[in-house]
DNA sequence: GCCGTTTTCGGCCCGACTGTTTTCAGTCG
């Protein structure tokens, strides 16, 4: 069982308790215990065997420990099933309806039998939901409404699609005379690989004035909510939006609140408490007995807001408590890496295999991003789907790389391409790259697209088994997962990790939007047990260069810094360390 | 259910909005 696995069913247990109107603090434990799991890194099996179990896992004590446990060894859960056993199938379908929450969902199963999305909507075109406690025609007419957004689509989009449409707003509000500051928040600024909404924030002395130019603008295609200091609606496709216009006085601190995680806020607040200060959404206060006397002691930025609380800013990236506030406090905070500190991008196909453009259009668009050199990994010849190339084929393409750099040499360019090969890693551990071919690539990344499998053990050796012919430089997105499409195939990472480590192989950051693969908590295992990273973007395209800032987000989110990526070496130093491997 | 340089028991973040209320429950972030 997958640690993701194992957090979804902590997640279902948080669920129902709230159903069952349990102690909300017993339904916080459960939901830490989830979002500890998922920040892991490392599968819960190895933890287990390790120091201290389990319980060594911040927010797993004893009872939630043995659950977990018991998931491990039978695969199932006896608390959990005997709490789905209360309800009918598909009943927690029904908290995905935005702003229906337990409390709700509980009361409609109880008074009208609703179990599903469908029954709701039933229920509510009848006129029944009005009739109970606390319901009237309104609320029916919003649960209509939240259902159609419930229907329109997926629950969480990518990174890579919601980045770029938050910048634009950003800079929509930046460019009113109005507006002193703007920024984007919430998940998308903790760069979260997917992300359900889109929180976007400013400060104004006119908040009125901003917020109806927001409204006006025609960003939103449906405004829901336009008040003066805020304005909610959603995107053509059902996206969620929220704007909030704040004064200049607690800007740093709505930043830091809307940012969240919301771990990360509690944590704050806690550490507030212990020092005698309030921390909420307009500052950070300090209490006096006299509610009107309280005195605000930081709010205007980020900086002053951890200041008061004794800490450094840390970074949006690392806020989901997974030990940053800790780092901070002991000056240990990781100097992350970032996106000008990339030199060059190592995985590149072109029309040689699967790719739209030349190795010349790709060493152009990579010298206009700055890179000093670039790495050509067009498909091995097993791979007939894409394209795959062999020996006589990457002649060719040798002679045309070394002609290219010629005449950058002529020109004084200070650029390089350097050929690789991206080899199938074969169904029984072989690698798909001849002698003759290894003769002519300057290095290696090895991927599987072939024969994946669910069985991790098997998988695991396999790829082990091909690190160990000493062949592959860089291992291209190690566990094959497509965000919201395909779960990742079987992947002990933990083991690859150390096989790396021993064997000094580079583990790919693939920055495709839809893959990020590794993740950031197994990128943030990788660098803490030593092995050398690559971030990648897998370009079939000039403009697909661009991924590389979700892959260098994802490396900031696992705590890694520029040393660890091999792309932000000069390329004498990549050479030497590729030289060292032959 | 977790956690502890004041505690192994008694705490546990904070506020806004909405729709239904005569003072509040539910939901969200």
């Amino acid at each position: 069982m997958t640690n993701e696995e194992v957090a979804g069913r902590f997640e279902q247990i948080a669920q129902l308790l709230q159903i069952e109107d349990a102690n909300v603090f017993r339904v916080r434990s459960y939901e830490r215990a989830a979002e500890s799991i998922r920040g892991l890194g490392r599968e819960l099996a190895e933890v287990r065997k390790g120091e201290g179990g389990l319980q060594a896992i911040p927010g797993i004590g004893e009872a939630i420990a043995l659950k977990i446990e018991e998931l491990l060894d039978t695969g199932e859960l006896e608390y959990l099933n005997e709490l789905l056993a209360k309800y009918p199938p598909g009943f927690l379908e029904l908290l995905k309806v935005p702003g229906l929450g337990p409390k709700r969902a509980a009361l409609f199963y109880h008074e009208l039998g609703i179990s599903s999305v469908d029954d709701l909507e039933e229920a509510c075109v009848r006129g029944e939901v009005r009739k109970l406690k606390g319901m009237g025609e309104k609320s029916e007419q919003k649960l209509l409404q939240a259902i159609g957004s419930y229907w329109q689509g997926r629950e969480r989009a990518l990174l890579g699609e919601m980045l770029p449409q938050a910048e634009s707003m950003v800079q929509f509000l930046r460019d009113l005379p109005e507006v002193i500051r703007a920024d984007y928040a919430g998940s998308v600024r903790r760069a979260r690989e997917t992300v359900g909404d889109i929180d976007v924030l400013a400060t104004s002395e006119d908040p009125a004035a901003v917020c109806s130019a927001f409204a006006e603008s025609g960003i939103l295609d449906q405004v829901e909510l336009a008040g003066d200091t805020k304005v909610s609606g959603r995107l053509a496709g059902g996206r969620q939006v929220d704007l909030r216009v704040v004064e200049p006085a607690s800007y740093g601190a709505a930043l830091c609140y809307f940012t969240g995680s919301q771990q990360h806020n509690i944590r704050l607040r806690e550490r507030g408490q212990d020092r005698g200060l309030k921390v909420n959404e307009y500052g950070v206060f300090r209490e006096a007995e006299d509610e009107a006397e309280s005195e605000r002691v930081a709010g205007e930025t980020e900086e002053s807001v951890y200041e008061a609380l004794g800490l450094p800013w840390i970074a949006p990236e690392l806020r989901e408590d997974r030990g940053e506030i800790q780092a901070a406090e002991a000056g240990e905070l990781p100097e992350l890496i970032e996106a000008d500190d990339i030199r060059c991008d190592l995985h590149l196909h072109t029309t040689w295999s699967d790719g739209r453009a030349s190795i010349a259009e790709l060493g152009e668009a990579c010298r206009e991003r700055g890179y000093s050199h670039m790495g050509i990994t067009d498909h091995s010849a097993t791979l007939y789907v894409a394209g795959g190339i062999g020996a006589d084929e990457i002649a060719r393409q040798r002679e045309e790389i070394d002609e290219l750099n010629a005449g950058y040499a002529d020109e004084g360019a200070g650029f390089r391409a350097l050929l690789g090969t991206e080899a199938d890693i074969l169904p029984d551990g072989g690698v798909d790259a001849t002698d003759e071919v290894l003769a002519l690539v300057d290095f290696v990344i090895g991927a599987i697209h072939q024969g994946m499998s669910p069985d991790a053990d098997r998988m695991t050796g396999r790829v082990i088994a091909a690190l160990e012919t000493g062949v592959i430089d860089i291992v291209a997105h190690p566990t094959g997962r497509l965000l919201l499409e395909r779960a990742a195939h079987g992947m002990h990472v933990s083991e690859l990790v150390d096989a790396a480590a021993e064997l000094d192989v580079a583990l790919e950051i693939n920055a495709a939007p839809d893959r990020l693969d590794l993740s950031d908590a197994h990128a943030r295992l990788a660098q803490e047990r030593g092995v050398k990273l690559a971030i990648n973007t897998d370009a079939h395209a000039p403009q697909h260069l661009d991924f590389m800032r979700y892959g260098v987000l994802t490396a900031r989110r696992g705590w890694i810094s520029a040393e660890t990526v091999i792309n932000t070496w000069p390329l004498e130093r990549l050479e030497e360390w590729l030289a060292g491997r032959r």
